[in-house]
DNA sequence: ATAATATGTTAGATGCATCTAATATTTTAA
DNA sequence: TTAAAATATTAGATGCATCTAACATATTAT
């Protein structure tokens, strides 16, 4: 096992290099707030530890063994969150913070009992798939609330972000997982959306809040 | 807050001076399977944060902010170790090693919810206090099983050790914490004991494991 | 009291993870 | 297509945590 420095350059390789299959040094510098230089210096390592591929100037994609490890730890987070909310008790606005720790812990029989206690469970509670114990994550194609034109009912199934000012934010708004919501209006002017939820109250979310929050048609 | 190794020196610094009120670096450096230059360079650096009290060739001391810092880590670590036996299902003799990690994380509110759920404890699963938030710790003196004469009938309140080939160990001869004996016989010639057990089954324990059964008479 | 042994410290090196300053490469704009 | 801007790499330094080898002090045994 690596260090707990390394685990994290590891995820965020694998959150960033999602969409186009590769990150590079300085969207990764930006993720985890240091310099490029150390960087540069911790991917040479990573290299020679078969855990990314790494080429001068290129961009950095995870090997196998590295996006094996990437699904362990997210396995671990999302367990872990989904344990603090259902078990502990806690807010799911506060159990991220708490599960970047969780997430290091080296321990299969703590990680199999809360898998346990879970019921083995599929999704943590910001609606992401938790990946299985042999890493394979269930990945299905999503809509965005700003993709849907107005009219149209959908369900809340997940938000893309666990930061505890967003998720503050959508607690203030009466926002859940599973909330059913109509789109009443669409702003073109700034991309704000208003919806109709169950609750009968409309509510007013900007673009950038109304991006982050997934949806079933 | 330190970084983990600086936690575990603490930790270390704190268990080997209960007795004496100090401890050697050859005695921390034993503990911590490290040499002895390792656990120089540290207690120099630990002094000038004025966590212990150290002068060459001296005994090392913990200060109080040193004292109230162990004591805070101590209390995380048995906390912990509850939570895993109370809540989450798991044995007395597997909870140690993943209490290591738990202790080091940061998170008021995790410890908060773990106190709150167990009622704020005052046992760990071992018997060993646990220390109030404030770092106030409940010591009374303690009696070990070899201390008792023959005849006398005890009550089983702590282990000293929580490792888990010693509590394998106790698991097999069948005794837990409040378990009620009896001192039948102690051998002259190797200091073993044997004890009539409420399951009316006779139990034989070498010296080197009786010495750490803490009983009430 | 001196020698032998045990214990502790200093000096100097290593790997990890980071930084700043200097340099190189790639991309974009004039 | 050259110059400017953006990105990336290298060189060299720092602090933490550790080590080995050499030296110093304290304890104990003769
Ligand atoms: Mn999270
Ligand atoms: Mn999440
Ligand atoms: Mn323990
Ligand atoms: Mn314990």
């Amino acid at each position: 096992m690596g260090s707990l420095t390394e685990e994290n350059y590891i995820k965020s390789v694998y959150a960033l290099s999602q969409a186009t299959g590769e990150v590079y040094v300085s969207e990764l510098a930006k993720k985890l707030d240091v310099k490029l230089p150390s960087v540069n210096s911790m991917m040479k390592r990573m290299a020679t530890k078969k855990l990314v591929a790494y080429a001068p100037y290129k961009g950095i994609k995870l090997t196998e063994k590295g996006k094996k490890e990437a699904l362990a730890i997210i396995r671990k987070h999302r367990l872990a969150e989904l344990f603090l909310v259902k078990v502990m008790g806690l807010g799911w606005e506060e159990v991220h913070d708490i599960a970047e720790q969780l997430e290091h812990v080296n321990s299969s029989r703590f990680y199999e009992r809360i898998d346990e206690l879970l019921n083995n469970p599929k999704f943590d509670p910001h609606g992401e798939p938790i990946p299985d114990s042999n890493g394979k994550i269930h990945t299905k194609k999503r809509t965005s609330l700003i993709d849907l034109a107005e009219g149209l009912t959908a369900t809340i199934t997940a938000v893309t972000e666990d930061e505890k000012s967003f998720l503050d934010h959508l607690n203030a708004k009466g926002l859940q997982i599973g909330d059913v919501v109509i789109i009443k209006k669409r702003e073109l002017f700034d991309g704000s959306i208003t919806l109709q939820h169950k609750s009968k109250k409309e509510i007013l979310l900007t673009h950038q809040v109304a991006e982050r929050i997934w949806v079933e048609v």
